[in-house]
DNA sequence: TTGTAAGCGTTATCAG
DNA sequence: CTGATAACGCTTACAA
């Protein structure tokens, strides 16, 4: 590899002589700058970025947190974070924390280990983890954290007001002549989203009835086919349901189905996430769309603010709201 | 951040004697040992990554090259990569690609650029790839190719052997009574597949009918979609598709519901990667199923000893066996 | 405008 | 067994 070493025996001056020239500092000669950066594009130097992190500058490295990667809306997430930093010249490392809160406490310390430039978390079910949050602001690492559960004003953070969505959901379903509205998710998101349905159907006026409230260990289709054939076979049933995410709402058709009754018209259905394959699905898929791409692009957009302007102690709270995208399943 | 200095100014002893502590080596007293790991684990010391990695050391950075991100395939991929590799200590920095090759040159030249241990390329379209991937073999940087397309005996990979997938796809349709059994991808993987396709037809003795054999532009549920419109209105139709990977087969089956027909009798499907949802459409999706858990494992593997031992240079040639999965579309 | 030298946190090579 | 010292590649006061 060719260090600056190289280039300034090739060019006969000092090693510091090259450091500022191709920092592209003041306090230099033109034509030594000229000849130095010529010299190093003829040997293709790159600067080690490790000597350069060691120096206390940027490693131009983001540490990005996220709970899991198999559901369609996370990989959406991942996907837009990784074009956006990169196009900025960032990398990213990633840790998948599968929900486990010893991993993601392990992966904010390895990022501050590797003196990543920002972090980026997305999600964590356990309110404690804003003390290794805190911990980091000290140490002058920014932090933002994307789809927050809560409002933790204290905190920047780029979130989708979920509840809104819901809101939209119930009311959709009410249009449809539908009061008695179940909803059903998984363990990992039934606390959160659980209380944003409770308000939704407030909003609406409408009473929430514990007994229509499934929650499954199982994730995934999964524990949405195992919930709805509970729902179903339960007294004075709902005839209708909003679940926690569209992968939920794939395992709730199934049973639907299996138990013989009609989509949307003995029982109706709606998702959250808008996941590609929920316009294919044999019926498609109501649900509630995010705006995942813009949210994510805000997030980057304030980090790398925060990294270049370590000065700016502004918190950003940001609440993105989604749309209802209606279609066979209601 | 506490460093070495922190910890031998405590323990009343110099730098490079805790150095030496820490890093287990032999010349050093137990006692003086021991003393210095419980400062350092009451101090929480963690070594500084950059230092080490400056010190010619490694980086325990892994890079990881994948095309793309949104299909259940990559991301299954992705997911047990990022496991395998931090149980093992070492960090993925990952670049997604969508394909680009400019951006995959990129992605290649930042790994380098950022002293990665390894680097692990799950398949680019594009041959002359391994230009670059012989010049960082040049480098000493090992390079593990995941799911490469063709038989490469010069690169260490791990690879699924899809024409046996495929085989087996056609002998079961066979088994069926199919004969007349088409094809449908979409550019992206179509003409790999494609051959595979052919292969796996010769194989079975059945000639395969271009006519037959639909690629689409458009990706995904949409590509699967749009295609087999096509080949249900096309004369003398195939009575089952196998279909490229698993969200093509999910589109084709609402076109050939849109259709009337019923599946699986009068059209029989087959998808490739068995993703999660595969069980739960409303007709459960018979599918090949690829190891994905194990190439990576695997990959990660090849890859760790490939770096761990330098001096062992032979190639590893790994080809991973699938099975078929049958439900309820054929 | 340029060179010198110190330092970032480690590890490694010598003496002692 | 331990301490001093150089080195990794780069940046940055400070001197010249």
């Amino acid at each position: 590899l060719v260090t600056l070493k190289d280039i300034a025996k090739r060019a006969g001056v000092n090693i510091s002589t090259v450091s500022r020239a191709l920092n592209h500092r003041s306090d230099i000669a033109e034509e030594t700058r000229e000849m130095i950066e010529s010299i190093a594009k003829e040997l293709n130097y790159k600067p080690n970025l490790t000597a350069q992190a060691l120096m206390g500058k940027s490693t131009k490295l983001i540490g990005v947190l996220v709970p899991e990667i198999e559901s369609n809306y996370f990989v959406k997430i991942i996907n837009y974070l990784e074009e956006f930093l990169r196009v900025q010249g960032y990398s990213m490392i990633m840790t998948i924390s599968n929900f486990n809160y010893n991993l993601e406490l392990e992966a904010l310390e390895l990022f501050e280990n590797r003196n990543v430039d920002g972090i980026l978390v997305a999600c964590s079910l356990y309110d404690d983890i804003t003390k290794r949050i805190d911990y980091l602001k000290g140490k002058h690492i920014p932090v933002v954290l994307i789809e927050a559960l809560t409002h933790l004003p204290d905190y920047d953070y780029v979130m989708i007001d979920d509840t809104h969505g819901m809101t939209l959901a119930v009311k959709h379903l009410m249009e449809q002549g539908h009061t008695r509205i179940g909803f059903i998710s998984d363990n990992m998101n039934a606390d959160i989203r659980y209380s944003m349905y409770l308000k939704a159907m407030s909003n609406n006026g409408l009473k929430a009835d514990s007994k229509y409230v499934y929650k499954k260990p199982e994730r995934f289709e999964e524990g949405g086919y195992l919930a709805a054939k509970e729902m179903l076979a339960c007294e004075d049933r709902p005839t209708a349901v909003i679940t926690g995410y569209d992968s939920i709402a794939i395992g709730v058709m199934k049973a639907v189905w299996e138990a013989g009754y009609r989509i949307p018209e003995d029982f109706a259905i709606i998702g959250n996430d808008n996941i590609r394959e929920a316009a294919y699905l044999s019926k498609g898929l109501t649900t509630v769309s995010p705006p995942v791409q813009e949210m994510a692009k805000m997030a980057v957009n304030l980090l790398i603010e925060k990294i270049e302007n370590p000065e700016n102690k502004v918190i950003h709270n940001i609440k993105l709201k989604p749309e209802i995208i209606i279609r066979e399943t209601t």
